[in-house]
DNA sequence: TTATTGTGACTACAGTTGTAAACTAATAAG
DNA sequence: CTTATTAGTTTACAACTGTAGTCACAATAA
């Protein structure tokens, strides 16, 4: 799962972030409670991956005195859509559109969210191909 | 990224799923020769991957002499929408209609592709929340 | 001012992944 | 039948991950 900087953040990195991102700053402390309740992860777990995410530029560390404020770098938006493009990236461009229909039927969606995809796809069906193309392989094969 | 079958196809063995799936069937000389044409990998690499895919039940040897054939065990389709859900389960709920969005802003999807979500998201419309919680943390903070 | 504790830094260690060499067994060529 | 070639299996190894212990230092309490 790449960020919005191109960095890789792994799994339980990612639930960190959730959590700083949730929070907007939090201390060590606090983190180190939430992923406790959420994960049942020791103190050390989750220091060391702040400190990942520190050293991933992810995260920053503010204040001047010691319990610090830990901050996110990246946006939660985009770093989403990063990690979405990214697996989309490693998929058959041809079944894009089957997968995200799978998405939208697995997940819960506001009202609002429906609207936006409607007419998010209103607008691209003006320019929309009739095919996609298959890029698996070299050549014209097609999945 | 999770298959069908709930195992973790990695990266590069992803890319020779996708093979796999284009041709059908293969041999490894075909896996071999399109993998390096490819990504540039050498014949070890390719056969170190095929194998672990083997282990994972994601594909299966056939024949009886030599040449052997390979074909998938676990379908392109179901591995992409397991793929897609591991990725969306590691995001907040909150979020996920803003990063469908996004997906379906940057890919090219055929005019079917479009009929087909737009149904989808009319059905979907009739029983769609007002709003949808952040599950990032416990307690009922949200993003 | 010293003892205590909370916070941050460093070390650890097994399992996974990306990448590939080496070895072995089967088949084809001479 | 022997040799060369190809296909398949084992081993390798460094980087990255998940998970956590230990050490050092700053803040606080005694």
């Amino acid at each position: 799962m790449k960020d919005a900087k191109n960095v890789t953040i792994t799994d339980s990195e990612w639930i960190v972030m959730r959590a700083i991102w949730t929070m907007g700053h939090a201390t060590s402390r606090e983190l180190i409670d939430a992923m406790n309740e959420l994960e049942g992860w020791s103190a050390s777990t989750t220091k060391t991956l702040l400190h990942r995410l520190i050293q991933k530029q992810a995260v920053a560390q503010y204040g001047d005195s010691r319990p610090f404020t830990y901050k996110p770098v990246v946006g939660e938006k985009e770093s989403m859509a990063a990690a979405a493009d990214d697996l989309f990236d490693h998929m058959c461009a041809m079944r894009a559109g089957s997968t995200i229909a799978g998405v939208i039927q697995s997940r819960e969606l506001s009202r609002a969210d429906i609207a936006n995809l409607q007419a998010i796809l209103a607008e691209k069906a003006k320019t929309a191909p009739e095919e996609v193309q298959c890029n698996c392989l070299p050549g014209d094969q097609t999945c």
